[in-house]
DNA sequence: ATGCAAATGAGAATGATTACCATTACCGGC
DNA sequence: GCCGGTAATGGTAATCATTCTCATTTGCAT
């Protein structure tokens, strides 16, 4: 499904901004971006479009189930295209990359630990903070 | 160790607004306080304190390990006690009610993930979003 | 008790995000 | 393709949590 599709099936009109930021998600950019990253991006590629828009556009994005918010540590959201595969992340803590992984066993120790005690699950955030000790990490120690 | 104790060892000075902080914590009030929390709950027991320095004491006592931040869904941070047994959070999104448990399999294997891929862990943190099904829950659905 | 560095607290400042609202851009029907 | 109505945009003001500033107060060692 291309995007301008993705944006009639969520029921949001096709505009020139939504598709810019749609754009910048999935274009050899980095996967987790603020809105702060998404609107400097925008400009720096002579696309201008209004920061209260990215705001707007993201949290829209957002509960149409195209884009997943995190709230890893520190003030500002961060948004990464939803591809429908789950998974959690590694952030380091030196250079701020992020790492992806899935682990089927914890996902399902999760659910249990979630039904022995009565909840029904919406969702969960798994956030593991740690240093780059391989020679990739920029800042290494 | 008594709190008197903990701020000495911590190298910090045993002023009331302090005590007073460190009090709200471990007395049959919820385990998980946000700096707004803590400071409504200083003001309706007539101590007042000012709100910066509540925010100043939080990070002080987070930085000497007495206290643990949390940055669940939402904007304001949230502590809790730090009584060196760590767990993860299963949060209510009816009601906001705050479940704790442990799982051990989930931490080894986060271990193992984190080391399988050239990190070293500081730490982590696990929120499971979800809803009460069961009738402690004050807004079931 | 005295002195002084450290802590407090009222209010200003900050940074991220949202609200307002006048202007502009989609889109369906002529 | 042109029009009209409605939804979207974007500049700016407002909000919310948190931090900073700095004059005043307090804890604590002498
Ligand atoms: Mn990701
Ligand atoms: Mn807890
Ligand atoms: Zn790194
Ligand atoms: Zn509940």
């Amino acid at each position: 499904m291309d995007h301008l599709t993705h944006l009639k099936t969520a029921g949001l009109k096709s505009t020139l901004p939504r598709l810019k930021v749609l754009n910048l998600f999935g274009n050899g950019n980095e996967r987790h971006l603020s809105a702060e990253d998404v609107y400097k991006k925008l400009l720096a590629s002579g696309d201008d479009v209004g920061l209260a828009t990215v705001y707007r556009v993201l949290t829209q994005f957002e509960q149409a189930g195209l884009l997943i918010r995190h709230h890893f540590e520190g003030d500002k959201s961060v948004f990464e295209l939803n591809e429908g595969k789950h998974h959690d992340h590694i952030v380091c803590l030196q250079c701020g990359r992020i790492e992806e992984f899935y682990d089927a066993t914890i996902e399902s120790r999760q659910k249990k630990a979630a039904a022995d005690r009565g909840y029904s699950v919406h969702d969960h955030s798994l956030y593991i903070y740690a240093d780059c000790i391989k020679p990739k990490c920029p800042n290494r120690l």
